[in-house]
DNA sequence: TTTGAAAGCGTGAATTC
DNA sequence: GAATTCACGCTTTCAAA
């Protein structure tokens, strides 16, 4: 598996790109101490690396109508059966992260729902899709989220 | 508390942006069908409002050093303290994500960290620091995390 | 890694609908 | 109120060194 050692400079790059997405090549050489065009070889090799996976805008998902966020936390019905739910429920577009974990369950989702009733039924088909049974906690209030974590 | 119906066409920039928060406003005008300066003003008033965030980049956390993580779910050893859990918390840096939840544990916690006695020394600090104890779900894969989801 | 040049983009003001 | 056009300056991008 990967992980060559990130270097002290792309390391700056990284951190400032997680802080904020839309910097230009420009203000980064500004905090970097390098040209515009140095950078910016910089940021296409970190992309190309897959160091940066992609850029995205942070939205207010409470303020979109989209209210309710909960955790899904799911186990197999028939142990037997190939363990393919990732696959299984990516089609499910309320479905924002799919995690395999170590646990009493083997999956954990996080969902964005509208209405309780919307996400009954979406448990509905989640259960469908992948043959489980769920165990659902709802978040009450997001503190933060995602915020950059860097190391060092 | 907010939501004030979300116009499609903002609602088709938040989509884009989601998907890709280094978009140019050129390139969001032609996709929606607006010129760059119109683009250009209702994003700012989408920032003005809220419901853009702020941009960041996805970055590779394994790649990068720090290929554990965890979620911690926590429940207060004294439920008759004050229940300021994400305020004591909030300094801790290997924290990327901080809820509170309906369910047998109070909170939720995402966190990276980089080696195995990394995430225990991790867990102490926050044990200390909240008055807490702890449950710890070891993320063995991440199949997808943080896809846009916008709703329709 | 830098420089330099061309193309493209962001930004604001004036204008129109 | 919101969209467009135009113009200026800055940013991106690529070649060459």
């Amino acid at each position: 598996m990967s992980q060559s050692a990130v270097e002290p400079t792309d390391r700056k790059i990284l951190q400032l790109l997680a802080e904020d997405g839309r910097m230009s090549f420009t203000d980064l050489g500004k905090a970097t101490g390098l040209s515009t065009s140095a950078v910016h070889q910089r940021v296409k090799r970190l992309e190309q690396r897959g160091l940066i996976q992609g850029y995205g805008a942070t939205i207010n998902h409470a303020d979109i109508g989209l209210p309710l966020a909960a955790f899904i936390s799911i186990r197999p019905i028939d142990p037997s059966q190939p363990d393919d739910c990732a696959a299984r429920l990516e089609h499910i577009p309320e479905i924002e992260s799919c995690w395999s974990v170590a646990g009493e369950e083997s999956y954990v989702l996080k969902v964005r729902s509208t209405t309780p009733a919307a996400l009954e039924d979406l448990l509905a088909r989640i259960r469908s899709a992948a043959n489980v049974s769920t165990r659902t906690t709802i978040v009450l209030t997001t503190y933060y989220e995602n915020r950059p974590v860097t190391g060092e």
